[in-house]
DNA sequence: GTAATTCTCTATAGATTTAATAGAGATTAC
DNA sequence: GTAATCTCTATTAAATCTATAGAGAATTAC
């Protein structure tokens, strides 16, 4: 399942991508619009700017904008930054590939060949669907197209 | 991420596919041999008992098998005892639908747009794969000619 | 330069879920 | 009837998730 914490940070970073662009917005703007509890949001949002998606402004004008246009921020990211890994086992993940504890042979792992393939499928489409793609209606088509 | 129990589901539902059909094993033979705690398995079968995929036979010559061919036990099935819904979102659920409790609008909703393709290209192969598919190694054609 | 406003950071707390254990009960084979 | 097995309910310990609190640092406006 998706985090709770993870849903809030896409939403937060929908809302931004579809602020003027270089307008910076403050946390409890989102917050409100976006009913997500202020307080966890800073959270969120300042692991998404050690991330490098947003950039932040203190003082009064301060608020938070994206640092890349919504194109370049695919969801596959945001999800790993978060929440860690797609994969649903650490020895099935390409990105953070860890060892099973008490795994026997990984090699022939009947339940990790599965989840490889489910974890591939996965990351091809949460890495090539931008916020920009579903804010115009283009994820669909782009997914088919994707010859997955 | 795959819960424990689950991944002990299906290596008991692996180990049960490569004893002789209809000969009982005991839980504490599946528990020595896939290093599996016993007390905790013996819920897990249970569980799956519940479900229709093992039968048991209780007393001295009692144990669990399997209640139907290898062929027709899928993955996709396991993990929705054990874990629940495929999905990453119970509103991008397509057996146990539930909306979100924080959701504006589903409709227009972005998150659930995508997650709704991860779901179903996840259950696309967790529904097509058999305990047989991944112990033959037919897992990877069968998925390749699935078209997805 | 000071007050107001905003982001930054660390710590903590409460609730839920996960993983496992304990122990008494029911059934069967011998 | 006894030993071995599965069945069932309850409980617990640890980890994770979801938040909240409050002091600190930067910026703006005056």
């Amino acid at each position: 399942m998706l985090s709770q914490k993870a849903k809030y940070a896409m939403r937060a970073l929908l809302y931004l991508a579809r602020a003027e662009p270089d307008r910076p917005v403050f946390i409890s703007e989102i917050a409100d619009e976006q009913s997500v509890p202020k307080k966890f949001l800073e959270l969120i949002l300042l692991d998404l700017k050690r991330h490098g998606l947003v950039h932040s402004q203190r003082g009064k004008k301060g608020g938070y904008f994206l640092a890349k246009p919504p194109s370049q921020i695919f969801f596959g990211q945001v999800i790993r930054i978060i929440d860690g890994p797609l994969a649903q086992l650490p020895c099935a993940s390409r990105t953070a590939y860890r060892r099973c504890d008490d795994c026997q042979d990984e090699k022939t792992c009947e339940i990790r060949k599965v989840l490889l393939q489910v974890r591939d499928s996965t990351a091809r489409i949460l890495d090539n669907t931008s916020m920009s793609d579903v804010m115009t209606g283009r994820a669909a088509e782009l997914v088919e197209g994707a010859g997955i």
